[in-house]
RNA sequence: GCGCCCAUAGCUCAAUUGGAUAGAGCGUUAGACUACGGAUCUAAAGGUUAGGGGUUCGACUCCCUUUGGGCGCACCA
């Protein structure tokens, strides 16, 4: 309709506008709404409401008009209201049911690589790690059902300065690299990281560490691996747990081997400028409002840093995959760097060419509403967390039924993803053990609920799944296939807007009108007559979408509850 | 100091990027099972969108301003 109407704004007024009808947020008077008819009128010194009647009427000229729509009415002030025909909405439908993938406008394939901002090696597990990994995923998902090539890559953070922090109370406590545990880093990092900001001779002594880590020093080295391996280990056993998982398995130290010859460009186009010691690159423009100040390749000391690595990251890159857009998902605090680092990147020749973007995740926050930070020696363990939620689940279980720890890890799962991707990305976000406790409401289990009583249904009725009628019985039908009918413009704006919240509230929408449906509409009681037929292939369209959508969130299916 | 972000119902969050009467969940109140699984459904109450000004036919959304909170600003990541 879209097409229809620009075509017809063209013939009338000779304008080339790209119109946009809209889902109407007012049902008792139509399905969907035009407003364009505004920016015309003040174009045209006309009214709009007079717009609105003559595109009203070139509309209802065109073929097919009168049965694609019941009704088309210009109100005052000058919208455009437009009610589907049952007719209509059960040819997209079954359009929908007959194309791959529910005939969703597919963008251009491109090569993407997805970095989920990477956890700390030297940190121990903590809440605040579970929002990358959760937005990450879904994100990746997001992308690979729109036909994108995506390669993921956790990017470790593995070389910088803490890793020198913890070499050093390692070293101080006289634990060798065999003798590292995951508890015993989880206590020596924030322990060093406090003391080196008290103490500015230990500091310089860890950074030393750190740069002499980089040239090579096989002691620390050897500290660096076995470190790196604990940690991975640890770091894997939570992805596994979520359902989390990685094209790449990459670090800062795997970019260094890169440095030489990012450098060389970099001296060559004369980017490099000598600061207090420093060799940095000046990133301020023109026509910045704000000051962006340089970004600090090499310390004074010698040692390389996060925006070097994550530069010479982006030659790595380039070099194996060619990719179109590398995205970056971390928390909005590290807006700065990543806009730095991606003038840099601009600059150069090798990977200018590279889209670069920056998913900025909103600050956690603990339930006092400030940024939650873990304290030394009294980290909340994700692991705890999952053991409480499924504690609280199964307190919560009425008719106590044997759950195999599969589902209820799968269960455990929904909960916790749930309760997360609803909420905007770059939004606040208070990490609230109640919120992701809960089981009513708008909540995963709720989601996964209405998925299995209506994939019953389908089960129970199987023979009846057939081609959709021109009917639509009642009011709780017509809306359920309205809903249905958004599909494609909420993939196209998830997509666009990388975000995973507009999928998780679509469906927490579908499942809250299906739930209205099978309550008022019992397909158990009726003869196999056609009513039946259509509400069972309807129902069995929505259980299609709603599974796809679970595994856009990263929520997979129990088979009981 | 300079700058960025945020403030929506008692609480936690939405609002299709400027559209019509600002929507959900929790909590509160009142209802619904001799029907496909009640972790459900049907309702009600609850709002000067922090305050003030401006732009616009139209503002939670854009601009200015006040207040309150968070964050970032050269060798951490």
């Amino acid at each position: 309709m879209n097409e229809e109407l620009n075509k017809i704004i063209k013939e009338l007024y000779g304008m080339d506008i790209n119109t946009e009808i809209l889902k109407s947020n007012r049902p008792d008077l139509c399905d969907y709404q035009y407003n364009g008819t505004f920016d015309l009128a003040k174009k045209l010194h006309e009214s709009p409401f007079a717009i609105g009647l003559k595109l009203k009427e070139e509309l209802e000229k065109k073929e097919g008009c009168q049965k694609k729509f019941s009704k088309i009415e210009c109100v005052s002030p000058g919208f455009l209201n437009f009610t589907l025909s049952d007719a209509y909405i059960n040819e997209i439908l079954e359009n929908m049911i007959e194309k791959e993938k529910f005939n969703i406008t597919m963008p251009k394939e491109e090569t993407i690589v997805l970095d989920y901002g990477g956890a700390n090696i030297a940190k121990p597990l903590h809440v605040g790690h579970l929002r990358p990994a959760i937005v990450g995923e879904s994100i990746k998902r997001l992308l690979q059902y729109m036909n994108q090539k995506v390669i993921s890559d956790v990017h470790l953070g593995d070389y910088g300065l803490q890793i020198g922090q913890v070499i050093y109370g390692l070293k101080e406590e006289g634990i060798l690299p065999q003798e590292i545990t995951i508890e015993k880093l989880s206590l020596i990092y924030p322990k060093i990281s406090g003391l080196c900001k008290e103490n500015e001779s230990v500091k310089e002594i860890c950074a030393k560490i750190t740069k002499d880590l980089q040239d090579g020093n096989l002691d620390y080295q050897n500290y660096f691996r076995s470190i790196l391996e604990i940690s991975k280990k640890d770091i894997k056993k939570m992805y596994d747990f979520l359902g989390v998982t990685f094209d790449l398995w990459l670090g800062e130290s795997d970019a260094y081997k890169y440095i030489p010859s990012l450098t060389k460009e970099i001296e060559s186009l004369d980017l490099l400028k000598s600061s207090e010691g420093a060799k940095i690159i000046p990133v301020a423009e023109e026509t910045d409002k704000i000051e962006i100040p340089p970004c600090i390749y090499q310390k004074s000391n010698g040692a390389y840093l996060y925006s070097t690595t994550d530069l010479a990251t982006l030659y790595e890159r380039e070099q194996d995959y060619h990719p179109n857009k590398v995205l970056y998902v971390a928390d909005s605090r590290q807006g700065l760097h990543f806009t730095q680092v991606f003038r840099v990147a601009k600059k150069t020749n090798s990977l200018k060419n590279m889209e670069l973007e920056f998913l900025g995740l909103g600050t956690i926050n603990g339930s006092d509403g400030k940024p939650f930070k873990t304290r030394s020696g009294n980290t909340p363990k994700l692991e705890d967390l999952f053991l409480d939620i499924k504690t609280i689940f199964l307190n919560n279980e009425e008719h106590s039924i044997e759950y195999s720890e599969s589902d209820l890890n799968k269960i455990v799962n929904a909960i916790i993803k749930f309760a997360d991707l609803q909420n905007n990305r770059e939004k606040e976000y208070v990490f609230d053990i109640a919120k992701f406790s809960k089981t009513i409401g708008k909540t995963g289990p709720y989601v996964l609920y209405t998925y299995l009583r209506t994939k019953k249904i389908i089960k129970n009725n199987e023979n009846c799944i057939d081609n959709l009628s021109k009917t639509i019985y009642n009011v709780h039908d017509r809306n359920l296939r309205l809903k249905i009918l958004e599909l494609n413009e909420i993939m196209q704006y998830a997509f666009k807007t990388r975000m995973p919240s507009v999928v998780a509230n679509y469906l927490y929408e579908i499942c809250v009108l299906v739930n209205a449906f099978y309550e008022n509409n019992h397909i158990n009681n009726l003869e196999e007559n056609e009513k039946k037929k259509d509400w069972v292939t309807l129902l069995n369209l929505t259980t299609n979408i709603i599974d796809v959508l679970l595994n856009i969130l990263g929520m997979d299916t129990p088979s009981i509850m």
